[in-house]
DNA sequence: TGAGACCATTTGATCGATCCATTCACTCGC
DNA sequence: GCGAGTGAATGGATCGATCAAATGGTCTCA
């Protein structure tokens, strides 16, 4: 009965379990991935033999059989230091949560230096079967990844809304940035600000657009205008102080009296301007920031800004790629989150 | 000659590949692992069928029969909203480049939400051969993990020294905590500054002691005092601003003209104070914080800070890795790097 | 009593790569 | 001209799991 008896120093593998339970392999199999077809009596025996001898299954021989690996990949681009950075870092420790739950692992892997093949990554991941499917987290406008992914048939789920190419098939999730502005442009029209900024990005990102569509609506959904009231440049540090300068450098009635920003890093630009003009953000004028990054929590005065809710996101990229590997059909392809105002001192 | 010509929509094998070059498995396989037994003519013709064909040879087959995932196992804990986080982020990014070069990838991983049990995690890829080693970044005192790690003889690499644990036999890197503190004291001694004060952490904590350390030699060695210029607390930007407080409360004399921190997060409380107080960072009194974080950079005033050489410290730390996994033995097991100053405006 | 249905369990084959031992081709020396 | 020696390529076995099909046993009902 046992063919399998050098039980020396290597891990246990099925046929040890099964000679310590005195039944064969395919049962301890089945004892791990299909318990009902069990009697409950040799089950039991089973698991008390797993147990007693530490036992895991292999997971190469599990993957090379399945052909499923149970790894999401997920790709991770040279660090930039800025804030969108610190918003993955946080999206990733939600990734990882949410995929725990679900057994599966985040792989993480980066493009080569050299950037003109788009592909580079996911191409040598996919061919070798080292993932079942990936995560993509920039879906800015014409994403080659997701495109290129999308025409190889091969499994992913985005975060970010597939902007601009309403052919799209694959699941995605984002947050409503739109809701997001409106939410902070309410806050300041409730605190008793008119003309309120807008500090953004250039034409042509269609996230920006969203952001900024949200400024412009309630603007003139609360009656206000929004004329000679935005900026648009850069997502840098020096933009946003720029911004801040030309926007104030009018006449006292025309002077905005609250900025919203697409980042927190413009965000944190227009509080380097007030510093320098002596200004006080929260009482001479108001400022909100989008992200709800570190920066904005320990700054002084602390930035209010819009929180995304990534551990939601998370969460739902996950449900979407279990839906995906199972094959079961998938009615609709994106789910929409909204956003909260973390409301601090510069409002 | 061709036993597997069904080259249908699966993905090509070995056995592919040999059938379209006229050779056996067993010579592709060595065209790949070991070129230098091919005569160059039919390396050639094996190279040209393996690039016609897109062949990447299955990651779980070979990790099946080499007993080698290629992969390595980084825990990354629930994320708390704080600088050392931030820090993590950049950690991560240049890890994931250095192990790209040597064929490795990232595995991260999370201990399930029972934190009784330190292994957890570890454990269950260490038995299902997932990783083939760890990376482990936080050795506080004691750290269970390590030491958990280090007793089931499993390769890894830590960040961070084995602080009061001699008999330590596992590979490490660390930055110079102490010399960091060192060059921000002889940057504010240079700068005029004579009651030079310490914002830090608990006693208890060996990192905390290594940087305080830098703080008061240097402050000897320069023959200034260190008396009543000490304050130690949580890593909270509450406790920074107590402190900053409690230091600033003294008669003119003996008011600290500048403020070295243990992290960034302190030092951003120590501004949150100055601002209370209507101080000028840089030019009422100084203000040096530690890790260079998103914060400190785009702060106002920008805030000088020690910054950790996080890039070397990941490309160490794969070097160690590639030594440990070939079993070529090691001479040196710890290397210690220098982080440097980042001069601002806050100095 | 025996054919048929049904259940728990077992056996042999397989996933795709590498290890090991062997065979083949060819040169060289005596 | 023939065995030794060398380099190149091959074939069978194997890693540890799961799949697919077969086995033996118990129970039901004609």
């Amino acid at each position: 009965m046992s063919r399998r008896t050098d039980a020396g120093s290597s891990a246990p593998t099925l046929a040890t379990v099964a000679d310590e339970a005195g039944v064969s392999r395919q049962t301890v199999s089945n004892a791990l991935n299909s318990p009902e077809l069990l009697r409950p009596d040799t089950l039991a025996r089973v698991q008390a033999a797993i147990e007693r001898l530490g036992y895991s299954p292999n997971r190469a021989a599990r993957s090379l059989r399945t052909r499923a690996s149970h790894l999401v990949g997920l790709r991770v681009d040279p660090a930039i230091e800025d804030s969108a950075n610190a918003l993955m870092d946080r999206f990733v420790h939600s990734l990882v949560e949410s995929t725990r739950e679900t057994g599966y692992h985040v792989l993480l892997f980066s493009g080569d230096g050299a950037d003109d093949d788009a592909t580079e990554g996911y191409d040598e991941l996919l061919r070798s079967a080292a993932v079942d499917a990936f995560v993509v987290t920039d879906t800015y406008r014409g994403n080659p990844h997701a495109a290129w992914l999308a025409q190889q048939g091969v499994p992913f789920v985005a975060f970010g809304r597939p902007w601009g190419e309403p052919a799209a098939r694959h699941p995605w999730v984002d947050v409503d940035g739109r809701a997001g502005v409106i939410a902070a442009v309410d806050h300041l029209v409730e605190r008793g600000h008119a003309r309120i900024a807008w500090v953004g990005w250039q034409k042509g990102s269609f996230i920006g657009e969203d952001r900024r569509s949200g400024w412009v609506d309630q603007m003139h959904t609360r009656g206000l205008s929004t004329s000679r009231l935005s900026a648009r440049g850069d997502d840098t540090l020096e933009f946003g102080a720029r911004a801040a300068r030309a926007l104030l450098d009018v006449e006292a009635g025309e002077r905005p009296t609250a900025f919203v920003c697409a980042s927190d890093t413009l965000a944190m630009g227009v509080l380097r301007t007030f510093d320098e003009l002596g200004l006080r953000a929260g009482r001479d004028a108001a400022v909100v920031g989008f992200d709800d990054s570190i920066a904005a929590q320990v700054a002084t005065p602390g930035l209010t800004s819009v929180r995304q809710p990534l551990e939601e996101v998370a969460v739902e990229v996950v449900r979407y790629l279990g839906e995906l590997l199972a094959h079961r059909p998938i009615p609709d392809l994106g789910s929409v989150l909204t956003p909260t105002l973390r409301v601090r001192e510069t409002s």
